[in-house]
DNA sequence: GCGAATTAGTAACAAGACGTCACTAATGTC
DNA sequence: GACATTAGTGACGTCTTGTTACTAATTCGC
């Protein structure tokens, strides 16, 4: 807080240099990893998140769709404001104020554009300092809503198994679930429907194909809360 | 989602108007109140949200700060940041960009600013359009952080009947809880400690004086979860 | 004074959610 | 055919939660 009298004065707006910086997630070889570019020599991180202004008129969740798309190569499935960052830490374009936006899309083998790269969020190289905040509120951001809204979904392919689906769970939520209590719950959420068919992976029992088809649901529903730890 | 050619630009900051928009909330007579400002003559509302820009070098937390001082005459108890809006819907003083910040303050008589007035939530005048959105985000944003955060406490002197807590429990929730389930959830929290004193408010029996003393909690707590509706 | 009204606080119960274990089922591998 | 591997489920004990119904301490009306 800061020390300053009181009294009115009109307001008036200033001019501003503004950034969309993305969190571009997506589950890579087990972990969940972060879209990362390759800065122009001289910076002292070698990597940054995929950034830009928005252009004139254009909204910051467009803006953070074509910045994605130029660092990806693809649409995202999911965008979603973190916040926005106005302290001192450094930003790459020196922008006064960043908003954070977070792009989830499922993995896919398609062609990154040169200069990007997947870094699990485990094993971040050093990132501008705001970058780095945006990172990890992204991640909380993400874990706070896996439990009210559809984001795992939007992770995989019209048609997955609940191992699969767990999987994507357990990755978004930075930890083990039980499969037993992971299954009820889901049951009790209505979110999913079985379909005819089912997959062999190789080894093990076939797996029952779901889809995603939230029905109505009486009531306030609670959202899907898994708790524990160590499936067996 | 705009359709355009994924290939990479070199990003680079451009100059941007922003604000800074906040909803100062306050328990009034019974409602949650928001605060708002007469507009200059001219536009299309009369009243609006306060607002500025922030200064050069301010953080945006300390921008809100200084303009909830400018229209209560006091320093919130509590910010927090709702988004960042930057559709095409109209803000009072054309700003490209605002983000909007949500400040609780507890009920004072304290004088406002000239011009500035308390408006129950359920009862707002006609805003600009953008300032309406912020305040719904608002409104959203404090039930969805009231379980994890103590942000109820900050709306209450130091010492408090759990009646009063009860209340702004469900000022901030929209919705009225269950007497013995809220204090069982309050008991499991370790949010709060009874102290040696009672209040007799007139009728009624006296009621129990607690403070605000929010204990270690043993493994990974789950927040306060309240439920129900309707006491007899 | 004394009962009714009013607000505070709690015990106890029933229903449900949750964590866990142990099992069955269907496939591939050796 | 034995075994490893993954999928899926039934059942049970415990903890949580919604609800009812009660006791307690005060003011108000008469």
């Amino acid at each position: 807080m800061r020390e300053r009298p009181p009294h009115s004065m009109k307001p008036a707006v200033r001019k501003t240099t503004l950034a969309v910086d993305v969190v571009v997630l997506s589950p890579q070889a087990d972990t969940l990893a972060a879209l990362l570019v390759r800065t122009a020599p001289g910076g002292r991180e070698r990597w940054s998140l995929p950034w830009d202004a928005p252009l004139p008129g254009e909204g910051l969740e467009d803006a953070a769709a074509r910045i994605t798309e130029g660092a990806l190569g693809a649409t995202p499935a999911l965008l979603e404001q973190v916040g926005a960052f106005a302290d001192v830490r450094r930003h790459p374009g020196d922008a006064d104020v960043s908003v954070g936006i977070v792009a989830l899309t499922p993995h896919a083998e398609s062609a990154l554009v040169a200069g990007a790269e997947w870094f699990s969020l485990a094993a971040l190289p050093p990132l501008p300092p705001r970058h780095r905040a945006i990172v990890d509120r992204a991640t909380t951001v993400v874990r706070q809503r896996v439990d009210q809204s559809p984001l795992a979904f939007r992770l995989l392919p019209p048609m997955f198994t609940l191992s699969d689906l767990q999987g994507i769970y357990e990755l978004l939520l930075g930890r083990r679930l039980h499969k037993a209590s992971f299954r009820r719950a889901l049951q009790a959420s209505y979110l999913v429907e079985p379909t005819d068919e089912w997959r062999s992976e190789g080894r093990g029992r076939p797996a029952q194909l779901f889809r995603y088809a939230p029905r109505k649901r009486r009531g306030a529903r609670r959202g899907v809360r898994f708790d524990l730890f160590t499936d067996g």
